[in-house]
DNA sequence: GTTTAGTCTACAGATTTGGTAGATTTTTGA
DNA sequence: TCAAAAATCTACCAAATCTGTAGACTAAAC
């Protein structure tokens, strides 16, 4: 299960990514907005602007933005900031390997063998999802939905 | 990243799953083996015999053994009942679902209708790979390992 | 030079994780 | 029937992580 700490800062790029090309937003605005405690959102938005993901200018006027494209913001690149590595174990991880103490010879592991091919499907969909295609997402949701409640009218 | 009770619980299915029908296996015996704390042991394989996956016998050439045949224990239900719910939120969870208190309307959340893609394809793998075979595949993956160790030689 | 708004440091309660200790119950078999 | 074997139950504990808060500090704008 991804933490609070993750929901809250994906929630916060979806919001962002929304109104993109709009200026910076406050983090009092987007706490606000998306019902997220305001400090802790703040080393959020930090931790999504030090890995380059978002910028941020201070001062009046100031705020925080996406710091490219949505087009080039992967979900796999959002949550491996928050969450860290995708891999269900750090022996399979690709960003962040790490030896598994526990498992003997690690080219014929069980737990390894079966893991590489989660952490792979995981991968393969986070890291092909980008903002811009959430967004996408979310409209069609919305607009089907509503043909839905038209329908039933 | 799964924690170590799952780790500890998988390798300890894959190890009397190998000697399956040999008779109950000491839990002593398995923590030495598989260097697992035995008093953590004691409380893994007891969860996995309250979910029907271990079966056990007190006293003397008592012991823990397979509740089924390998072919029937999936990776998945081993999971599940050692670190919880495949999905990664709790909305889009199969087994376990409940709501996000989060997001506000759950069919047009961004995060789930990414999140549902993400553990669909978790519980592909997991849910289709038994005991039995990943057996097969450390088996396998020994093989193949000889025969790079023949080759160099 | 005052206001605005992000940044840094520190802390703290709650929960989860990993692990230990010892008493109890059930079963076998002598 | 009694002793040994082995799982089970209850209780506890230290460390780490998660979630959240408080306040001082820095940089930019007007």
């Amino acid at each position: 299960m991804i933490s609070k700490k993750t929901k809250y800062g994906l929630k916060a790029l979806i919001y962002l990514a929304r109104q993109n090309e709009q200026g910076p937003i406050l983090i009092a605005d987007l706490a606000r907005d998306e019902n997220i405690p305001k400090k802790f959102l703040e080393a959020i938005l930090l931790a999504l602007k030090n890995s380059g993901i978002l910028q941020s200018r201070k001062g009046k006027g100031g705020g925080y933005y996406l710091g490219r494209s949505p087009k080039l913001i992967t979900m796999g690149q959002a949550i491996r900031v928050m969450e860290g590595p995708l891999a269900p174990v750090p022996c399979v991880s690709e960003t962040a390997y790490a030896e598994c103490t526990e498992c003997g010879n690690e080219y014929t592991c069980g737990i390894r063998l079966v893991m590489k091919d989660v952490r792979d499907a995981i991968a393969q969909i986070l890291d092909n999802t980008t903002l811009a295609d959430v967004l996408d997402r979310i409209d069609h949701a919305e607009r089907s939905e509503n043909n839905v409640i038209d329908f039933c009218i």
